[in-house]
DNA sequence: CTAATAAGTTTTATATGCCTGACTTTTGAG
DNA sequence: CTCAAAAGTCAGGCATATAAAACTTATTAG
């Protein structure tokens, strides 16, 4: 990984995917990553092991794969952006859910911390305001 | 270019760059490009010769570099993205203007066109509504 | 005007990230 | 134990980046 720990947009996905399986299915498998992210298999492979490198997922060939603490932590946090995202677009917006979710997916890896949560203090208020968000 | 004609988001970044230097010195320079990018000189040669072979701009070696009224078209349309996706989150979501520019700059790409026209329809309303944009 | 130098650009070689396809290995149900 | 399903490996490809060498163009001193 590079020096800064910073996960490419790609990476941030298969967390995303991996955490979204074993919330289904308990723990997630290889076969079903690559249908979920619609890549084949053997890309998987090297992926898996570069986020065991980084200790976000415990990965043995073969195995099952659930992620690790730290993993968990990122991959919840992008998922909460996407699904902020997607509402922001379906709901006040008014962008259509299967145009919204596909925003939220590329928007999510964009927006820092920081921006996310003035971003939801944002969407409150208005969401408390008169009328502006029917 | 893939056969939808839909360029990178790398791609992209160059055209609205040379938009953004033909606009203050009425053409851009390879050199210039690259210091816009950060990114080396090197860089810039097969990239300007992939947008040339999309006819996106006209480009000579060792000449200036301008945008044909295509490339105009794809560039202005991705500043006029950025531009607003600054304003909504230098003004609106009360971010800082810098950080609030380089998210624009990495979600401009992640919008189509009729999410774009929705979301400019939401911030007006919301300009117009009782004070939740203040 | 010319030749030397500086400035800008291109070429070539190399690296990384991520993907595919073909083929091999492992696992586990019967 | 066997064999199908799951997983892995490897070679190759494309996009994009870098660095250094080679080349072109512009400038300027004589």
């Amino acid at each position: 990984m590079n020096k800064h720990n910073q996960l490419s947009e790609t990476l941030e996905d298969y967390l995303e995917t991996i955490l979204k399986l074993q919330t289904a299915n308990s723990v997630a498998r290889s076969k079903d990553i690559a249908q979920e992210l619609n890549i084949k298999r053997g890309s998987v492979t090297s992926m898996l092991k570069k986020l065991a490198n980084n200790n976000l997922i415990n990965y043995e060939p073969y195995g099952y794969v659930t992620l690790t603490s730290a993993g968990r932590r990122i991959a919840a946090s992008i998922e909460a952006r996407h699904i902020f995202l997607r509402d922001f677009f379906a709901r006040m917006v008014q962008v259509d859910e299967e145009i919204a979710d596909r925003t939220a997916c590329r928007m999510e890896h964009a927006i820092d911390e920081e921006t996310f949560s003035k971003f939801k203090a944002f969407v409150k208020k208005v969401d408390n305001c008169c009328n502006c968000s029917s």
